[in-house]
RNA sequence: GCGCUCGUAGCUCAGCCGGAUAGAGCAACUGCCUUCUAAGCAGUAGGCCGCAGGUUCGAGUCCUGCCGAGCGCACCA
């Protein structure tokens, strides 16, 4: 029995109560979310749920007086054990051994599609993330975002959305146009413009356009400058792409800011919004007016001198996303951005769409790294910047992915590179990934012993012979049951809250409740000893907590390896 | 000055959109390897959940004010 089966017949308990006119109807007359929690102390059962709490005042009862109604009906549901009644009126109840092992063969069976659901079936989200400048190499905190971002895709994926993941390619405006002089002026042999950029790559790259071309020497002036900028833009996207498709984060859209010009569609959105009735022409310039819906003040679209704003862009771009049917628009920004909540959430509104409905913008709070105490800070135009590379140099993918995405995007983050370089214990993506090493290496025992057939396991486990849920009857194994009932329930809560660090969470859980399991539950027979149905049951059980740490790593864009 | 985000163990962070005695990892200390991976397990210690009010059966969680940190307040991109 599953929480989400537990809720159900909850449920029904509370319709069957108002039915025999122990509650009265107002308590069903609007839909009831039921809650089931794990609770913390082991003598709360099993699971317990605050209902009979929740629903007293509507019921017109002290909660204790609903809690009996409850509790004389769930008690003869199959599969529980029993309810009890406690504090101001929880229902503590603790479910039979069968009903509870049967889970283990069931999530063998289902396999890699465990843990997905259909809370978001059908929803069209458009996904935007890291949207960086073409002009140098992703930072710390595009590589929150990679890691943060790519991961909620997977998420969102797995409650039944339907996910396109789009990166903006910032490719108009003048810094595109400091990026090209900058270098330019290198290869000319000239100093580096004070509002350029400064990094090392910026040498390289210049160097790197000359050889490839060294004909761009003789061009002059504007035409140099747009040979630099072009040839390097190519050149850095390029780069881009290479470091975020070796950090395992895939994009289906790349869009260029550039197209919306070319195309029309901005002017075109300007034209749409002013249809709506929320442009203004002032002081020469057109405006839209966002103060309509929240925003602190107007904002331009069109300056005075005719040039169109990075704001109209915006704009245009999220016109075309509507357009292309998205009915939710994700926006990953960093915490410097914050100031377009509102702006973003205006165009919305001015475009006639629900903000609350159409517009998703999670801020990612600042990476810091320290080193030796010292803190370094990322500014993408200082020459000292931290990598995306750089991490994964120090720490390899894996444990680059999982720091950056077991945090809460809003919350500020420190990494430290001694903890990060050490690639000791320290790394909590050690723990979990260890878990599954070390149920495979059970498992591969298993199969030495002839135990199990060798190749997929859920058919070996079949082979093996009868699987008897209820001899998992060990608190160990019933922690660990409870714990893997819980997964798909994470996987919901992570789509719905966009908030996949739910997932590394709860996967560190999960290992260290294997972990002692294993310490407690001796799972393969000793030397000649015999292979018992609870040998059986128990490998049913460590091969299904394998297929969730497995899933959910895999949720994380993390390796799961079978050995270590 | 206005606004947004954040303040939880020595450190890094969780806390399931109001529930029971606030958790994990790291760091510290004590035990456990002739048996399935000790990258593990068991235990000890560590807290005015920034401060003060409010809302209610019940607040780390919601509201208000204050304090502190970070970041924004362009006809920049």
């Amino acid at each position: 029995m599953t929480p989400a089966e537990l809720a159900d017949a909850i449920l029904l308990a509370v319709r069957d109560a108002v039915a025999a006119n122990e509650l009265p109807a107002e308590v069903v007359a609007a839909p009831l979310d039921i809650k089931v929690e794990r609770p913390r102390q082991k003598e709360h059962g099993d699971y317990a749920t605050s209902i009979a709490l929740v629903i007293s005042k509507t019921a017109g009862k002290p909660p204790r007086d609903v809690a009996v109604a409850l509790q004389a009906r769930l008690s003869t549901v199959a599969g529980i054990e029993s309810v009890e009644i406690a504090g101001p009126g929880f229902l503590n109840i603790r479910l039979e051994a069968a009903a509870q092992g049967q889970l283990a063969k069931a999530i063998v069976t289902t396999g890699a599609t465990y843990g997905t659901v259909d809370t978001l079936k059908g929803r069209v989200i458009n996904l935007e993330f890291i949207s960086a400048n073409p002009t140098g190499p992703l930072h710390l905190g595009h590589a929150r975002w990679a890691a943060v971002g790519d991961a909620l895709g997977r998420v969102l994926s797995a409650a039944g959305a339907e996910v396109t993941r789009e990166f903006y390619v910032n490719d108009v405006g003048v810094q595109m146009d400091r990026f090209g002089a900058s270098m330019m002026a290198i290869a000319r042999g000239e100093a580096v413009p004070e509002d350029g950029y400064h990094g090392a790559y910026i040498p390289e790259l210049s160097a790197q356009i000359v050889a490839e071309n060294p004909a761009i020497m003789e061009l002059s002036g504007v035409d140099q400058l747009q040979a630099f900028r072009d040839a390097g833009y190519t050149l850095q996207l390029k780069q881009q792409q290479d470091v975020l498709s070796q950090f395992g984060t895939h994009f289906d859209v790349w869009f260029s800011e550039t197209t919306l010009h070319n195309s029309g569609a901005v002017d075109a959105a300007i034209e749409k919004l002013r249809e709506q009735g929320h442009v203004d022409d002032k002081d020469g310039a057109v405006w839209l007016r966002t103060t309509d819906f929240g925003d602190d003040k107007d904002r331009v679209m069109i300056k005075a001198d005719g040039e169109k704003t990075y704001f109209a862009a915006d704009a245009a771009y999220y016109l075309d996303k509507r357009e292309r049917g998205f009915q939710q628009c994700i926006y990953m920004l960093g915490a410097d951005h914050h100031g377009y909540v509102q702006r973003l959430r205006a165009i919305a509104a001015c475009a006639g769409d629900d903000p609350d409905q159409s517009i998703d913008v999670l801020i990612g709070q600042l990476v810091k790294i320290v080193e030796d105490g010292k803190e370094m800070r990322l500014s993408k135009r200082a020459g000292n910047i931290i990598t995306l590379e750089d991490l994964v140099e120090w720490v390899g993918v894996d444990a680059a992915r999982y720091s950056l995405a077991r945090s809460s995007a809003d919350t500020p983050l420190t990494l430290d590179t001694k903890i990060l370089t050490s690639r000791t214990t320290t790394n909590p993506v050690f723990t979990v990934q260890y878990a599954h090493a070390r149920i495979s290496s059970v498992l591969r025992n298993a199969v030495e012993l002839k135990i199990l057939g060798s190749g997929d396991i859920a058919a070996a486990l079949e082979q093996a012979g009868e699987f008897d849920p209820s001899l998992l009857t060990h608190e160990r194994e019933g922690d660990l049951l409870g714990a893997l009932a819980e997964f798909p329930r994470v996987v919901a809560s992570a789509a719905e809250l966009s908030e996949p660090h739910r997932v590394a969470r709860y996967l560190e859980e999960l290992a260290g409740t294997y972990h002692r399991f294993y310490d407690a539950c001796r799972v393969l027979p000793h030397g000649d000893e015999d292979v018992t149905d609870l040998v059986r049951a128990r490998l049913h059980l460590c091969a299904a907590t394998r297929v969730v740490v497995a899933n959910g790593l895999a949720l994380l864009g993390v390796s799961a390896p079978e050995r270590m």
